[in-house]
DNA sequence: TAAGTATATAAATACATCATTATATATTGG
DNA sequence: CCAATATATAATGATGTATTTATATACTTA
């Protein structure tokens, strides 16, 4: 599959989009992102791989711990810009009513 | 569903960014897009509808066609921008071996 | 108005994705 | 080395999405 394609993809699906938002000031470890996301830990962990496999998260192993973070930082400027057109999207449609 | 998640699946599947290529000069027909994208008319007017709910596309009627076209072109900076984060993504990959 | 063309919708099946549960691996402290 | 902690993986069931087939609607022209 296209790498662009696996990134919309690992994008589409609002649990890792609130894990991208939490990564938004730098790394964090798991067990920060757990609770924060507030699902089970192996539901975290598998969004986290998928996001991984999009090149769109890395890890870094500290001790126990295992810290993600964001690979090009990019991708929030791609994600604001999606915002800014579905703010505007909803904009338009409430104009016309 | 927010209105950027829901675009972000609209956009998260190969034939609906092809589909979105082909509409980058212009609108087209659905009698166009039908033989441009090479599967079945049901097919192409299913990946269309989803676009439409997500307000990607909007559709015109003239007489027995209907032209589908791009509702805000931003969404191209925004897919134009991904391919960019995917192509030096795939660039550092290959850097390191 | 009947036939033909363009498009949409519905229903069915096949396929992919998500959440949960259970288990495995790796690291650290005692 | 053993127990505890942090994280990942595997397997399952549930839900969602894509494709196909068949049918419906709407417009046009003869």
């Amino acid at each position: 599959m296209h790498l662009k394609l696996r990134i919309l993809k690992a994008l589409s699906d609002e649990t890792r989009l609130n894990i991208l938002e939490f990564l938004r000031d730098g790394e964090k470890c798991v067990c920060e992102i757990v609770p924060y996301i507030g699902t089970s830990q192996s539901n975290v962990s598998q969004h986290l791989r998928i996001l991984k496999d999009a090149n769109v998260l890395t890890d870094r192993k500290e001790g126990k711990s295992i810290y993600y973070s964001i690979v090009d930082g990019d991708i929030y400027r791609c994600l604001d810009d999606l915002e800014g057109i579905a703010e505007n999207a909803v904009r338009r449609l409430l104009e016309i009513y």
